[in-house]
DNA sequence: CGAGTACTAGACAGAACTGTCTAGTACTCG
DNA sequence: CGAGTACTAGACAGTTCTGTCTAGTACTCG
């Protein structure tokens, strides 16, 4: 997920800012946001902890960055919603992509941004207005295919809510597994019967992903 | 979601071993099992940290007891699933019983569990099993109403994890407005229109609840 | 009413982590 | 090649939490 390019390693430098960032991120998938020590990083990373005061404040500057990362994730799913579909099975399998794709969202990361948010208000917030704003996005692409209004939101909170449930349970199948359940979701989450050839072509697109990763 | 009573309180004694179980089940749904101190929940208790020793041999076996009084919730959901109903409307209702009725299932704990999980082997181990345990139990009741055997599977993913993915995004909403989704959310899993008396009856119980917590 | 039971309180040492301060070190540039 | 820049290492004191040990304390029962 690391987006930022690391600085060219001039001088005496063993690990950048970015590098600090990236082993947050890394043990973040790992430990819960409160055991996520800069004693653990520096050992992560061959570096005393002292160089982590270099580039940040304390652990609180750290934590911006994670949520910062965390951000863009919400960004590639409302992206998504919004493609010009020619039918609500290939509009649903647009934000499928951000579920098969751990470059567009990880799911890891999510829940531990989640975690935090149930103990933290400030947190808390900011993960109700990312929900909010995806959530709206979903709602909206079915309205576009003429659910009304709340419908929409039911399918939108189906389709939403229960990838969430599916990662909460850390449940994590093979490709074809769930390739062969797609069929039955998108029949439950659109009444239509998905057509054969948009189904191909997204699976082809999942497995393509997943060989290459 | 204490079961078990208190003991008299004969002597010198100012909190039991339940009063300590209980402390920390409601420390779990501010802060993470990392974050659960004896300290803290001698404070919460008023009284000393060292009387925690005469109950538990350290901190694990605190843990062993939450792991004891989450397991129940588990317990709950597959009655409810087992239940003869007479249509499938009614049956999931059934299962929603447990979403309404915080003795039953604690969406907290079942989060702080979760949590834990997800950065303890152990743990993961436990909470798979009442997954998959919770998720076939749901895949029964659709087979049970004709559903073959993936579609009972992908209605029952839709059902829990939609009710997981609810709680993760941390929504707590009013007793009213899940109502009135409720129709749309029955539609999409059952593909069968719900009977008006059915939603009253179940509108009914729902209110009640809440009415006495 | 004295002894025993079932706790409870306070003090201790040790571990883990925090932020700060001082003294390097390895490059780059004039 | 000497000065400056951009870090890095190690030592410090302070805080929070751990488990243990010792000395109470308030009931109950013979």
């Amino acid at each position: 997920m690391s987006q930022q390019a690391n600085h060219p390693r001039v001088g005496n430098v063993k690990a950048t800012r970015q590098d600090w960032i990236d082993a947050a991120v890394a043990a973040l998938e790992r430990v819960a946001i409160d055991q996520l020590k800069i004693l653990s990083l520096a050992e992560d990373l061959s570096v005393s902890r002292s160089s982590f005061y270099w580039y940040f404040d304390g652990i609180a500057e750290l934590h911006e960055e994670l949520l910062a990362v965390w951000s863009w994730s919400t960004a590639a799913i409302v992206e998504r919603t919004q493609r010009r579909a020619q039918d609500i099975t290939t509009a649903c399998l647009g934000v499928y992509e951000c579920w098969a794709d751990a470059s567009l969202y990880s799911s890891k990361l999510d829940f531990a941004i989640r975690d935090w948010g149930r103990r933290n208000a400030d947190i808390s917030i900011r993960v109700y207005h990312a929900d909010v704003e995806r959530l709206n996005a979903m709602s909206d692409m079915f309205e576009q295919f003429g659910f009304d209004e709340t419908d929409a939101m039911v399918r939108a909170r189906l389709l939403y809510h229960s990838q969430l449930g599916y990662y909460a349970t850390g449940t994590d199948e093979a490709v074809e597994l769930r390739l062969m359940f797609l069929p039955s979701y998108l029949r439950a989450l659109t009444d239509v019967e998905p057509e054969q050839r948009v189904l191909d072509e997204f699976a082809a697109y999942f497995r393509k992903l997943q060989a290459t990763p």
